[in-house]
This record gives structure tokens, sequence and C-alpha cells, in this order.
DNA sequence: GTTTGTGAATAGTTTCACAGCA
DNA sequence: TGCTGTGAAACTATTCACAAAC
């Protein structure tokens, strides 16, 4: 099934597979089906197989997959085998959290810098890293910096995203409860978390 | 419409349009229509539309949608109307971020409570939360607190869910990188930051 | 015997275009 | 005229069941 479009609900779950592969890796596992995978991640192990078949024979009949192998391919799908830099703005309560978040460096991420609008917070050291001013978020091309991280009052998340995007920005992932309008050429993906808590209601048995 | 299975993918979007109803009213405006608050959100009129007639007739033909009655409207079909109380497990970076966050009183949400496992946060107070001990989730039920946010590592989220089951808790709002299993009655939503960090340089241009 | 990979069937969602109401 | 509400069409994704590979 190698020539065809690869859908967006198969790219949302390749990191979940990962994460997964990475988990039993680290355990020494060295292979796996995937039932069992799947079963650890709460999936479908045809959702599995199928999401894979898209882009190649991942496994062996008979056998499984080779977890060693299976995390490679999907970090090269996904991009991440480079590894990325990002930047976040706004250093407040959220912003530091994902300074000291530990869950990026498996998906071969880095926060390099952080910037916030704050002068008494502006020199200071956040998890080894300096907060700089919002002012200087131009210097991110230079320093190859291709990934925005938006956690900053939703009022001010429209103007950080246009300086993110003049900076050289081509992805940005936008924690602000705002519509963060970019040219086509940069991806937003937002993680609105008050939104997300507020349809649990509605799935709850009543009371 | 009315007699239709209600989409999922609907569901998702009702808080989106509820978000931008509230922005609306308070900066004054009384009426709008599909076209304005849909391009103000991002999204497609029609598809705004198709989702509200799921649920009857908000709307007026040649007029628009009054917003106060709209807000009413979404309120109620995703029950945040009668007010929510949750309790966050974990009170790291993460979990008092989370009880400084000022989006959840839009939905009507109040962070009630706040466990911790480390003994130098227990009595200790975030923004006016009194920190207890993890292992005193049993009294929720008894507080009437029906929600729960974890906010702890990985490794001890299954655990800190099953906590929370038995303390008849009938939704969660996971933000651990985990799968959390739990009896189908509650409701689980994940929210896992790396991953959706992890399927931006997908789409990002190559470089 | 076991487990993958995938066409075909089913289910779900988006998009369109316009009838009908104000 | 302007805008909503919605069937029908088009599209996308999930689920099944099994042939092929080990």
């Amino acid at each position: 099934m190698r020539y065809h479009k690869i859908p967006d609900e198969t790219i949302r779950r390749l990191p979940v597979y990962l994460r997964g592969a990475i988990h039993l890796a680290q355990q020494g596992v060295e292979n796996t089906s995937s039932e069992h995978l799947a079963s650890l991640l709460g999936v479908k192990s045809w959702q599995m197989r199928k999401d894979f078949s898209y882009f190649g024979d991942f496994g062996t009949p008979g056998v499984g997959y080779h977890l060693e192998s299976l995390i490679g391919h999907i970090n090269r799908i996904l991009r991440l085998d480079a590894g990325h830099r990002a930047a976040v703005v706004g250093a407040g309560n959220l912003g530091s959290a994902l300074l000291a978040f530990p869950g990026f460096g498996m998906y071969g991420f880095e926060i390099a810098a952080a910037f916030d609008i704050d002068k008494r917070k502006i020199g200071r050291t956040r998890n080894g890293v300096v907060i700089e001013d919002v002012a200087k978020l131009a210097s991110l091309s230079r320093r190859k910096i291709y990934m925005g991280i938006i956690a900053v009052p939703g009022s001010a998340a429209p103007e950080v995203a246009d300086a993110l995007v003049q900076a050289g920005v081509k992805g940005i992932l936008n924690f602000s409860p705002r519509y963060i309008a970019v040219p086509k050429r940069v991806k937003v993906i937002t993680i609105d978390i008050a939104m997300d808590l507020a349809r649990l209601p509605y799935y709850m048995p009543a009371g």
C-alpha cells in the first residue's frame, strides 16, 4: 500500500507507537508483536498495522517487529531523527513548567531559548536557559531555531505568533486559547487545556 | 436534524464555539453571524452551522445568533452550566501551573483540591489550595469532586488513575505520557504535550 | 502455528448547495 | 435581501477478515 496519501490520523498516532516502542526498548525488549505493543498503548493491533502499512514493511510475518528498527523508521517518517530546537515564549507558570518538562527529550527536542516581556524575568535562568527579551525574537533564524512554543496569555498570542513567523519559525505549538492565523507554510498545533477539560463533563455520567 | 447521533468531532468543537461566543459577548457584542464567529475562530461557517443543527435551532435566519442564548445552549449541552470541581494530583511544575491557570473559569471549572506524595509540599498552599497527602484521595467522593487531573510523572500515573477511580471520579484529564486503563464508566482525555510537539516536524517544510 | 500487511466493507465526517424563514 | 438549517454527495478513516510470509 506504499503509494497512498497518509491520513492525518495516522500521523497523529505515530508518536504514540514511538513512545511505546521506546518504552519497551528501554526495558531491554528487542522484538514485539503488534498485539502486544498495541495493548500496551490502548490501541487496536490492526489499527497499528494498517498505519505502518502506509510506509512499507516494518515487521516480519510470524515474528513481529524489531523495536530498534521500528523506532528508526518512525523517527525518520516524523523527521525527528535530526533533532529540533524550540523556543518558548512566555516564562510564566506554564512556560517555566515547559522548560522543566522532561518528556521532550524522547522525541529529540530541546528547548534552546526562552523569551518574556517582563523586565524582572529577563536575564534570569530557568533550567539552564536564560530568559531573553521578547523583542529579540528575530535572532531565532540566525540561531537555527525553527519551532516556537506560545505560552503567553491569549491577549498577547497573536502578536507573538506574528513575531515568530517573522523570525522564520516553521512550526508553532500554541498553548493560548486563541486562533493563530499564519501563512500556509507555517504549521500550528494548538493545545487548549481548558477546552479539552471542557468536553469531559459531556462524557461523564450524570451528576 | 434533531434525532441523530452527535459526532464526537462536533463535541470537540463546541468548546471552541463557546470560547468565541464568550469572547464576543465580553466585548459587548449581542448578536453575530456564523460567518463572523467562524472566521474569528479559524473554522468554516457551514461547519459551525452543521454542528449546531444537531441540537436544534440556535439562530434566526436572516439575522444570526444571539450570543447570550448561544452560550446558554452550549453550556447546557456540554453540562458546564452546573459548574465542576476538579482535583489535581501532582503539585510539581505542571500541577502548580494548572493551579494558577486562569483559563478554567470560563468553562465553570474550579480546581478545588491538590495532592502530592512529597512530604515537603504537603500542607503548603498554591493559589489558595492546600496541598494534601495523595493517600487522602479517597476523600474526593465525600467532597463531591468528580474530576481528576493527573500531573505526575508517567511511572506514577497508572496507580494515581486507579486511586482516582476508587475515589469515585468520573472523568480524568491525563497529562502523563501513559495509556490510562479505567472502567468504561470513566472518561479519560489525555493531553500528551511532547507527543503533540512530535508531529510538528512532519508538517514543517524541510530544514 | 504465528503474525504481518492489506483489499474490501463499513462507518463517520466534511463539504456543498440551496430551500425556507426573517 | 441575508442568513440559517440541512439533505445529499464527496471524502476520509476505521474495521474486518484473510492471503501471504516466516
